[in-house]
DNA sequence: AAGGTGACTAACA
DNA sequence: ATGTTAGCCACCT
């Protein structure tokens, strides 16, 4: 695991309950902005050995971009919704309203 | 060892 | 509005 990789998780175990948080925003907290795609990489593969509040974390239109057959894109919303998170779905898509949602970093 | 591929995103054309 | 490009860096050939 490299600095960043583990800035990153902690950066992701800092989110609230309730609220979620961008990839992009991840990154930026774990000292480089530009490597959000490294994020998804991240959860992509952590996401199993739990203790880690996956579910918060969402694209920067706010939608849920999950790509992983183990924990759909429905499981994220379900979870999200049960801590407050106020998710729409418009066929197959889910979103999440970020100017209510939106972790504020600290 | 070297190159391709993303749960991304800001900047450009 | 829509499509491409460039950074980023962990992983997998």
């Amino acid at each position: 695991m490299s600095a960043f990789h583990g800035r990153a998780i902690d950066a992701i175990r800092r989110i609230p309950r309730g609220t979620v948080a961008t990839y992009g925003q991840i990154a930026g907290l774990a000292g480089s902005p530009r490597a959000a795609i490294i994020i998804g990489e991240i959860l992509r593969r952590q996401t199993q050995s739990a203790d880690l509040p996956w579910q918060r974390v969402i694209n920067k239109e706010g939608r849920i971009s999950i790509v992983n057959m183990q924990f759909p894109a429905a499981l994220q919303a379900e979870l999200l919704r049960s801590e407050g998170v106020d998710v729409r779905e418009v066929n197959g898509a889910y979103h999440v309203d970020l100017t209510r949602f939106l972790w504020n970093g600290s």
